[in-house]
DNA sequence: CCTACCGATCGGTAGG
DNA sequence: CCTACCGATCGGTAGG
């Protein structure tokens, strides 16, 4: 791994864990054994590097969404892409860590970026929902859009804040409740039939 | 209102919109008026400071908590209780914004208030959660800690990141759906009816 | 509640 | 990629 790539890897983990101001370009540099002004010189200045991060984390959705969405079968796309958000964020916390830091620092610039790179897929998963709506497998008082939203904030929000949660292990039965509560709060009845049906074949 | 409450409110404010590191107590004094050597003769240090706002909102919830389960009446708690912890953070959006930064930046502290001061009150609605599916008007597959976390968690996410998400004016689509999503995960189908006629009332 | 001040640390630059 | 250094800002203290 050359240095760019571990200067990144560093200010993730350090950004995540401690924020923007609670994480200092000498910390950074320590971790990747180099000097502060060696860190300056792959990236012109503290607010740079925290773009560079930031940009990871949102390069992997451009990547990985189009991919599910089209790699995935019609009937199976919810649990696909359920899965992938949540591998996604499960695989590296500290991306989960960073998103909902940057939505409290810079809540503007967070705005920016959900308009521009997010709500479109929004838009292009709540299409699917409103077809599952009309023919009757998807419950008709769900707002797609903001199921998804909903959806998508229990998973960030509750990796980001595992380590605070999870006392007496209860990491999984969060996890599982999600699942039943995303689930039954979207299909209707006949939808859960057909999607049960198809879980105890996945599950074997 | 006396300097040391204006203290901490000033301290409230720039706790949650910048975080602990990025709260000068400088900057906090500016907003008071005062010196920032007269702010550490309220507070002995930044630290102390910083604990006395998370006691502040911690407070509350030791007044007010009690308060509402017992005078809500048994069928209309779960009304009262969801409005109380709406009401409570859509006044203050600062609160659930400390609440989530004290998460990610001290997960371990974190873990022990909720612990000890969180968790007894779940418990204690969780117990009434699991008389209601014993009554046959909560979903028996719910799990009621997991599920009063998650509804908590929609709601102080979702008011602390208000600003990110409130594009094209959807904060009401946004609550809207949070509400449907807690009703429609926990109210079987004869909860539900019971409850849809209560809410029609309360509508008028 | 103030002025005056301290040592430490910060992001960033000069120059090689 | 380094050493050496800068001005600014930080939390905190002395003394009144």
């Amino acid at each position: 791994m050359d240095v760019r790539a571990q200067i990144l890897d560093a200010a993730t983990r350090l950004f995540a864990a401690r924020g923007y101001d609670g994480a200092s370009l000498g910390r950074i540099a320590d971790e990747v054994g180099v000097r502060k002004a060696s860190l300056l010189y792959h990236f012109p200045s503290k607010d740079a590097l925290h773009r560079a991060v930031l940009d990871g984390v949102l390069a992997h959705w451009n990547e990985a969404l189009p991919r599910v969405l089209e790699a995935a079968a019609g009937e199976d796309r919810f649990d696909a892409l359920l899965h992938e958000v949540v591998g996604f964020f499960t695989a590296e916390p500290n991306r989960a860590r960073l998103v909902l830091r940057e939505a409290l620092d810079r809540p503007e610039a967070m705005r920016e970026q959900l308009e521009g790179q997010v709500a479109p897929w929004i838009a292009v998963i709540a299409g699917y929902i409103r077809r599952g709506q009309e023919r009757g497998e998807l419950r008709p008082d769900a707002d797609p859009e903001a199921w998804l939203f909903q959806i998508i904030h229990l998973i960030v929000g509750g990796v980001a804040t595992a380590d605070s949660l999870a006392f007496g292990g209860n990491t999984d039965r969060l996890a599982r409740e999600i699942e039943r509560m995303a689930k039954v709060s979207l299909f209707t009845d006949e939808g859960l039939a057909r999607n049960a049906s198809r879980g105890e074949r996945a599950a074997e």
